[in-house]
DNA sequence: CTTCAACCACTAAAATTTTCATTTTTTATC
DNA sequence: GATAAAAAATGAAAATTTTAGTGGTTGAAG
């Protein structure tokens, strides 16, 4: 589930990103209001976690566009103000749920998880499914057809970065930087052995893992 | 040496930010004036780059504040505008040079290096000695007493951020943060088992590494 | 002052990641 | 099509990281 944190604080956003990146979703966080906007407008994100106090643009006008555009993210407000009117603006504008700054994060986790089971228009996307390939990104878990397929870590990354682009090429770099992030690097020729390592595993069980090569730029999913 | 990257357009700030990391600077970044004028005040940093344009407050507002508070961070200002007179007001009001968009990345590392060649007043600290340990964050080398002492990558990253913290207790879970990022993890006893691979090594050379425990918090150099 | 439990240090072994060398595949060109 | 060059895949070794287990220290409670 792709989790978009807007929120102006600095202190409070990074506590999120950990705290649900811990959890298991994916996240992406801003503090700045439009660049907000722009994320929840051109990604599909699951849910939106949105502060009211943004800079350049307001939470409810953020929500407000978004609700216009069609963007159906599921949405929970985060706010210090406290009157019921405010509640009910918010609701109004299409928010999924409210809460009142300061919270705690089991609050904010409890609230997630009611949304998720509700979860009617919204598809939250934590399996992602290739032939006959499924991969949990919440549980970790990879399978083929119903064979586990034990990944390591790296492993692990590697096959969900590829599969999460749905077809789209994914470049060698780009991985690296899924993997092991800005800071670090992951050699081309490294990334190959993991992937050799998990084509070899997927035999063992008698599958093919469907991930092409495009020479000279990355790698994709190959859609059957 | 640490620099503080002060940007609002996103693209351009983590393009900084990788390219200043991969030149072996130590980043930190943001793109809301009132936050990069906190970092800028609360830590030392050696370089701020500073955009003019940013939310909350602008950067000449913040380039003279932290003048008047006497940081002496050296400042390097990139902006949009081109008249002479922001460019006389800039060093007026502080800055060591002035950048204007759009530029290289090359010519902003040709500046860098200039102001360091200068280097008067701010004591660029890319190389932290404790009793006779000596560690270049820059030549990712670290010695005792003109030994080189040879550390894997999560060895180094581990000193780094307890020789940084000069004195100053750092707990596991940031020392875990600091090598393998917010999205990993990295086990109490797996640090253990690297500090105790680098004391090791240490005493190979003769030395007895610095770095003690404070039972329940973590880990702080020992001053001698 | 003693005891106990929690915490830490260390070692060795296991697991994972990375590199190196080699083979295979792909693509461009003749 | 044949051939050569470049890129990718593979297998195996090397290096690094992580885990598990053991013994030692510390500090609090009785």
């Amino acid at each position: 589930m792709k989790i978009l944190v807007v929120e102006d604080s600095q202190h409070l956003r990074r506590s999120l990103v950990v705290g649900l990146s811990n959890l298991g979703f994916t996240v992406e966080a801003t503090g700045d209001g439009s660049e907000g906007l722009n994320l929840a407008l051109y990604n599909q994100f699951d849910l939106i976690i949105l502060d009211l106090m943004l800079p350049n643009i307001d939470g409810m006008t953020l929500l407000k566009t978004i609700r216009q555009e069609n963007i159906h993210s599921k949405v929970i407000i985060l706010s210090a103000r406290v009157t019921v009117d405010d509640r009910v603006n918010g609701l109004l504008a299409g928010a999924d749920d409210y809460l009142v700054k300061p919270f705690s994060f089991d609050e904010l986790h409890a609230r997630i998880m009611s949304i998720q089971k509700r979860g009617e228009i919204s598809h939250f996307n934590n399996v992602i499914k290739q032939n006959d390939f499924v991969l949990d990104t919440q549980q970790k878990s990879f399978a083929y057809q119903d064979n586990l397929i034990d990944l390591t870590k790296n492993e692990f990354k590697i096959i969900e970065v590829i599969f999460s682009a749905k077809g789209n090429v994914v470049s060698t770099s780009k991985i690296s930087e899924s993997v092991v992030g800005h800071f670090d690097e992951l050699s081309k020729n490294s990334i190959e052995a993991h992937l050799s390592s998990v084509r070899r595993k997927a035999k063992q069980v008698g599958g093919r893992l469907p991930v092409k090569n495009r020479r000279g730029f990355g790698y994709l999913v190959e859609q059957s």
